[in-house]
DNA sequence: CCGCCCGAGTTAAACGTTTCACTGTGAGTT
DNA sequence: AACTCACAGTGAAACGTTTAACTCGGGCGG
């Protein structure tokens, strides 16, 4: 319908050769008379590329992976490439089944946040092949990849500092599931601080990562325990499990007990009481993964790299100050 | 290396023609020993067929969309479906890009969630070729399509009844934008509600959205104007909104002022005086859409369904009984 | 004026599947 | 015994791009 040859066409969609703006223009004009459009599966077949990087997250429910997935998928669309996300709901089963559909796209790359501390083997076996950069749950010995992960132990010893600095001195901590490394990480981080100021450790309650069954372990724990002055909550679940069991124990926040939430949302601020949190900056840990694949799609061949970012405590009102 | 031909290997994983046990089990060894993966490219371009569903949301900041996205995701999965999920960003220009790109897939089916109540070009034009559910914000009911939404009046009015109920006859609803379909319908609902039982109109303000200008104007209009006895809110920002302005006004929920929250999120529940929301039934939501679409890709041709849902009120601690 | 080069466009061969039409073989039927 | 049929497997032609190798002219230096 332009009059030019296949070719011709390939080279107006995908600008590898310079085409006159005549005739680009009437290839243009036609496709849109046509509404024609590259097919991708015919452009991927033959070039072996595919513009496509794969995203795995544990699950759909925390707020964080879905704000790292919503932040990635805006960097990929800026250009021009697609995201797939997968979820692998916290079940390595699942995750090596969703890992080998992906596969299937031949992805260009692949941004993970593995459901456990092992890396899957799928992924493993790729890691000559395929830039990979792994996400936050990352283990002690994947140093054979690029990962981005948040100082958790920084995080953790500041928000202890943050509670030891207003006079708190029995601290529990509202842990999801302590096997996993980065809560590993910031429970170490909180038990170093207080062990560097001779306070006692702390004690750490394991609530899951579900919110309701979360609120009911941490409430049984609040009726047969002391009450601790202050309680810091290892991530956005816990700190609602936590609030959940602090409201129907009628526990006042900061009164009875003080507490420091885990990432940063809307809704911790819309309180009475808006809680003090500490932040992970989400759209950093995005632009760092992005930067970082894209450069290794590339081509970069440097050594594999360990990007660590700060988390930062938001003071608000949620810790007392105690006399 | 299994010592058969292409078209065996094909048959043995797309099993549309049956292989000897003996064969596919020379095949599926081959094939784990080279760690072969069938090429999706080349299987979609050839067949036509893309067992590849896109999904278009709004946005990834409420939970309403990942927690419909997750759903969908996890049903996709079960029959061997791949979804690609893009987000307009609640901006119609990037809608109808990420619309085009995902076009390029040649998906089997679309499920879409519009950013505005106009149904996009790109979409309108493929309602004849492709299987497609429109949900939530859809707008005029005269479409061509199927869709799956939630009967926003009887939310709407069920929420205004258990005000009235509760004694109340001074009702505000804080809306977000008023333009909105789903919105309108909510408010007249509500509206609706009240004139049948003869209690004066609702005064409707408009606080936009987002969070922190909406809080600002409720306080404002709160500050300016005799406080109504209960205030419905539209969306969760602005549940968001009036939970901010009211904790700022120290005014209490539910003793000062009953508020009706909409959607139901986790940290609704994880407060002294859990919200009163209306719940929409986001699973059934996913389910019956994926249900359609499934039959519309294997080819029904029945008319275009409406398929409207019922949402529930929670009830819970925050709208006071007045005597 | 000749030869060369360069840029713009074209030709045609892949890419890895799916699928239609085909071959052979063995069982069932007359 | 001859025929038919079902069944399992194979051969080979697409699918719609990308891309290397090519053609064709026009401009330029010698």
């Amino acid at each position: 319908m332009a009059g030019v040859s296949i070719a011709t066409v390939s080279n107006v969609f995908s600008g590898r050769k310079v085409v006159t703006p005549e005739l680009s223009a009437r290839v243009n004009d036609a496709a849109r008379a046509l509404s024609y459009q590259v097919d991708r599966a015919a452009s991927q077949l033959k070039s072996g590329r595919a513009q496509v990087v794969g995203v795995l997250v544990p699950n759909f429910n925390d707020t964080f992976f879905t704000s790292l997935v919503s932040r990635i998928e805006q960097l990929a669309a800026a250009v021009a490439y697609q995201v797939i996300v997968v979820s692998s709901q916290d079940d390595e089963a699942v995750e090596a089944a969703r890992l080998d559909a992906l596969m299937g796209w031949r992805p260009s790359g692949i941004i993970a946040v593995p459901a456990t501390n092992t890396v899957p083997q799928l992924l493993r076996r790729e890691f000559a092949n395929l830039p990979i950069i792994l996400v936050d749950r990352v283990g002690q010995d994947d140093l054979a990849v690029d990962t981005v992960t948040v100082d958790n132990h920084a995080a953790g010893w500041e928000a202890a500092q943050h509670l030891l600095d207003c006079g708190h001195r029995s601290i529990a901590i509202a842990s999801s599931v302590s096997a996993f490394r980065p809560i590993q990480d910031r429970i170490r981080g909180v038990a170093d601080c207080c062990a560097a100021r001779g306070v006692p450790a702390p004690r750490v309650i394991e609530v899951g990562i579900n919110h309701e069954s979360g609120a009911e372990i941490l409430g049984e724990w609040l009726n047969a325990n002391q009450h601790p002055t202050a309680i810091i909550a290892m991530t956005n679940v816990t700190t609602l499990a936590a609030l959940s069991a602090l409201a129907r124990g009628s526990l006042e926040i900061p009164d009875a007990i003080s507490l420091i939430g885990f990432d940063d949302y809307t809704w911790m601020t819309a309180r009475k009481v808006p809680l003090t949190a500490v932040r992970q900056p989400i759209d950093q840990i995005a632009d760092r993964t992005w930067a970082r694949l894209m450069s290794r799609i590339q081509g970069s061949a440097e050594l594999p790299e360990s990007i660590v970012l700060a988390a930062t405590l938001q003071v608000r009102s949620s810790v007392a100050r105690l006399a």
